[in-house]
DNA sequence: GTTGAGCGTT
């Protein structure tokens, strides 16, 4: 199951995202999306979790919830979009 | 400052 969280607060990163969404199951993967000039976050991330239904619980017991100074919103990600080698 | 590259850019 991947996980988006958004609105995420400038200082959060994949290891709190890791040790947050870790409370519910186990986190295969996390990321935090930077911006590559400005080394900020961009405010959102994401977290992957081997099981769908711990997944379900994080992201009803995280999503809106208080993290660092920002309520983040937590939900299912869509599928990345291809861009890396396809252009029309 | 809300859906993942990287960059020409922020």
């Amino acid at each position: 199951m991947n996980i988006y969280i958004g609105n995420l607060d400038y200082e959060i990163t994949e290891t709190d995202l890791r040790d947050a969404f870790s409370e519910f199951g186990d986190v295969a993967k996390a990321s935090v999306i930077m911006d590559k000039f400005s080394g900020r976050s961009k405010g959102f991330g994401f977290v992957e979790m081997t099981n769908d239904e711990e997944a379900n619980e994080a992201i009803s017991s995280l999503n809106e919830s208080k993290l660092g100074s920002r309520n983040i919103k937590v939900n299912e990600a869509k599928p990345r979009e291809e861009r890396s080698s396809s252009r029309y």
